[in-house]
DNA sequence: TTGTAAGCGTTATCAT
DNA sequence: ATGATAACGCTTACAA
């Protein structure tokens, strides 16, 4: 049983010899270098040959023999985070021009590194790995594989990550130039790098502004919608105690913000009119709720595509200049998208930044 | 240049040689089946060798000469489609858990099947193709090849697909018994099974219960947000002219659900007071809005779990098994999922189904 | 310019 | 029970 279950009927052999060549003749022709020079006759036969048989060379032989397979490896927490899966959209449409193959592979528990053992034996030239701690547990597990990180710096492998602290300096100058003083943060906790940055970049523009951003108005909450509901509840559970309650909120990401949102209603407040939210990555559901969600762009398929890039790069260099570090890439640019979530604060004059 | 991009260095050969055994019996003891038998002590020897050195086979090289890659191919239209990224990953844990490895190509022009070509050059067992209107182009791009469907019946090709029917009369049923009389529909053109079936159920069920779909309640439109929200737009303007506006909607999925809800709240329309709005998949994304969308569950993962499901057990067939058209699979079941965007119709008791 | 020979890292079929 | 030996389909010297 199980006799050719893939298909693959016919071999350079076979088209060898139809077109009355050696089998090395039909490599030289159809795959190498354009510098192997073969006569243009010859040439013209084992193209027809291959043309009438319906050729395709076996890539995994060919593989096997350049020690090189064209496949990557793409790794991600969860494709059904809307991020994360632009993010692999642009990674792979880079690696199939390239004439990569993308071995995708979701990582659902960080501690169980056994996918990627099963990436290696299928000999990748590569990995793009995004978001998932890589700096604490993966270190043997990654070595010696060509690693391209998304969204976490690390000093042994290159990366490719957003302009964080500037989505959150960005959200701050939003906020402060509607005439916001009384400022909120919802975010997680402060492992994964990207959220850190985002928040570091706001509570700098704050400081920088002389607004304060006290601890009970920084929340942590995990980055799901869920998350940013029960935040933004409590945050506005808590405001009455003492001090007045925040007139505007930004979010470490687009799911916390349409929690907070809905939060928000569910409390009965209007949103924009008394109490902005921004939010960070501008995922397609942010134009889909009401009011549209005024966001920080960024831009994650570009960052795929950005990984797949340097990736190949690496691999398409020689081995000595694969071995000393990457420079240093600049981050990916973020903007703002004013919607419908933010608006002058109340009883306070806009437009003074 | 290029020596060695992939890392692997020690072979069966050298686990051989410092178990001091023949090659053969490293691959004998390590991968193969349990009736291979070798003595308890050099499988000692050869596991702890293997253990020693690192060792991880080739894949490669076993799926050469076992003319088996145990890979599959996974070809969406978009993977930003939160639905697709469902499917995906759903077929991605079945295949990781099977030891399968999941090469993932998004197929964004269906006329260009160079990515198929890519796949089977690559050795894929094969394939699972998400709603690429798989009747029309690919036949012989798909020609020897294990193909398995979601949600796209063919002759030619097992499959796996919802209850698409089932979702349009659940639909319909609970606008029924909501006392919904003037009721609408926004689809898609018919090109795509699954909504056109959705439309028949709903249809149907309506018919059933003699309440009638004329051709100005039935709107077609592209199945997205934007399109739903034109459609509904189209809609309330269209009804001022003899009949009254409808009461309901049931949309061929969320994305345009949500649209049409952004243009009811556009136009001032209370959802679900003024018109009550059933979506279908129920996407995250339908626990996001406010109010939140009522739709008819699509278990998308299930979906693609099963599909992969169905592909391996063909391929761990034999081949005449596989050759024999595979029995038909019952749909996955759906479920009327009630949440906010539905009530009871204005001006009618309720509950009279 | 082209054919011959060797080998990539496995598995599979034999002997022994 | 284990070791030679021959594939698998291709690329890459090296001869001719």
């Amino acid at each position: 049983m199980n006799a050719n279950p893939g298909g693959q009927r016919v071999t350079a052999h076979d088209v060898a010899k139809r077109a009355g060549v050696s089998q090395p003749t039909v490599s030289l022709v159809l795959s190498r270098n354009p510098n192997a020079r073969v006569s243009p006759a010859t040439r013209q036969r084992v193209l027809e040959a291959a043309e009438a048989l319906g050729y395709r060379p076996n890539v995994l032989a060919r593989a096997l023999v350049r020690r090189r397979s064209f496949s990557l490896g793409l790794v991600v927490p969860d494709l059904r985070n809307p991020f994360f899966a632009e993010v692999v959209s642009g990674a792979e449409r880079v690696a199939r021009e390239a004439g990569y193959a993308v071995l995708l592979t979701e990582l659902p528990d960080p501690a169980d590194l056994r996918p990627l053992d099963a990436l290696r034996q299928r000999q990748i030239d590569g990995v793009i790995m995004d978001a998932v701690g890589a700096t604490a547990a993966p270190v043997d597990a990654l070595a010696d594989l060509n690693v391209v990180l998304v969204d976490e710096p690390s000093e042994r492998w290159p990366g490719v990550a957003s302009d964080a602290v500037g989505a959150g300096r960005l959200a701050a100058e939003h906020l402060l130039s509607l005439g916001h003083r009384e400022i909120a943060f919802i975010g997680p906790a402060l492992a994964v790098h990207t959220f850190r940055m985002r928040e570091r970049g706001f509570a700098q523009a704050l400081r920088g502004a002389g607004v304060a951003l006290p601890s009970d108005r920084l929340r942590r909450a995990p980055a799901t919608a869920a998350g940013g509901q029960a935040a933004m509840r409590a945050l506005l559970a808590a405001s009455p105690a003492g001090r007045a309650r925040p007139t505007a909120v930004f979010c470490a990401n687009d799911l916390v913000a349409i929690g907070a949102l809905k939060a928000c209603a569910a409390a009965g407040l209007r949103v924009p009119q008394d109490v902005s939210i921004v939010g960070c990555d501008d995922i397609e559901m942010a134009r889909l709720v009401t009011p549209e969600l005024t966001t920080v762009a960024v831009p994650a398929r570009e960052l795929g595509a950005r990984a797949a890039r340097m990736l190949i790069r690496r691999l398409d260099a020689s081995a000595d200049e694969r071995a000393r570090p990457a420079a240093p890439q600049r981050p990916v640019a973020v903007r703002l998208v004013v919607r419908g979530t933010t608006a002058a604060a109340p009883n306070a004059a806009a437009g003074t930044p």
